[in-house]
DNA sequence: GTCCCGTATC
DNA sequence: GATACGGGAC
């Protein structure tokens, strides 16, 4: 497959089938940014209406970084990854107080941010700023895998991104990658996931029964029902002892749950 | 069971 | 490089 021919197949098919989000409709870079951390790990159909909310109640940094993290954790329910909620919160601080309030532009200041890694910091200065950076996820790879290594497995990042690099249009940047994540989604749905060849493909561990399991529900529980002693928590969430007590401990450490007197509280 | 517009931590 | 991290949809 000839680049040139690549990049017109994929760009048509944005033209006809684009995907049309909230973030992509409204460029403010908050929003954008929201979407990011929101779409770590989650699909675009749930994210929505979460993104709707979110913006309707935090327009701008410097409002979400003075929520409490409690009212950030509720809104987030459901969402999965709470952390990302926390780390979103602290970004927005930052931002607050070292950013003007304004998200910043360059992809390197942003990976200095909470929760912001070589992915994230590179998505949001594309699409919040148009900047033409060099960027990998899953729709991405599944579609250069797809094109490009039809017949080969254990293929690296590596070795994808100067053909990112090579095909990326440098004037429009930002439409580009949202023709190549659309393309990348459609192709999910009637073949084989391509990324499963990839050399950085993992399976995820089960979610029933798990840690994560546990840890989700005690947050749930805490955000929508209030502080409360852990007898009430176990009473609430129906966890076993040695379980909950190993979420809370967890928990407690990562700072997304605090204990005073024996009561549990979001911090 | 599979997948999800990854990040932090070791 | 490997692992933990939510939760819903299909």
């Amino acid at each position: 497959m000839k680049t040139g021919e690549f990049k017109d197949i994929i760009l048509s098919n944005y033209k006809e089938n684009g995907r049309v989000f909230p973030w992509r409709t409204n460029l403010d870079p908050w929003g954008i940014m929201v979407s990011e951390f929101m779409l770590q790990q989650t699909q675009t159909e749930r994210v929505v209406p979460y993104w709707e909310r979110w913006m309707e109640r935090w327009p701008a940094p410097v409002r979400l970084a003075q929520a409490s993290l409690e009212d950030v954790l509720r809104e987030w329910s459901g969402l999965g990854y709470n952390r990302r909620a926390r780390y979103l919160k602290e970004t927005a601080v930052r931002i607050a107080d070292s950013h003007g309030g304004i998200v910043p532009a360059s992809p390197d200041q942003l990976r200095e941010l909470p929760g912001i890694g070589t992915y994230s910091s590179q998505a949001i200065a594309c699409f919040a700023y148009n900047y033409p950076a060099v960027f990998i996820e899953t729709n991405i790879r599944a579609v250069y895998i797809h094109f490009f290594f039809q017949d080969k497995a254990g293929i690296q990042d590596a070795e994808i991104f100067p053909l990112i690099k090579e095909t990326l249009d440098p004037e429009n940047p930002r439409e580009w990658y949202w023709g190549l994540m659309d393309y990348g989604a459609e192709l999910k749905k009637i073949t084989p996931n391509p990324s499963r060849k990839s050399a950085h493909y993992t399976r995820q561990s089960r979610f029933e029964g798990s840690l994560r399991q546990v840890r989700g529900a005690v947050i749930r529980s805490l955000v929508s029902d209030g502080p409360c002693d852990r007898d009430t928590l176990k009473a609430r969430t129906g966890i076993g002892d040695s379980r909950l007590d190993e979420a809370l401990s967890a928990l407690y450490g990562e700072s997304m749950v605090a204990e005073k007197d024996g009561i549990y509280r979001i911090p």
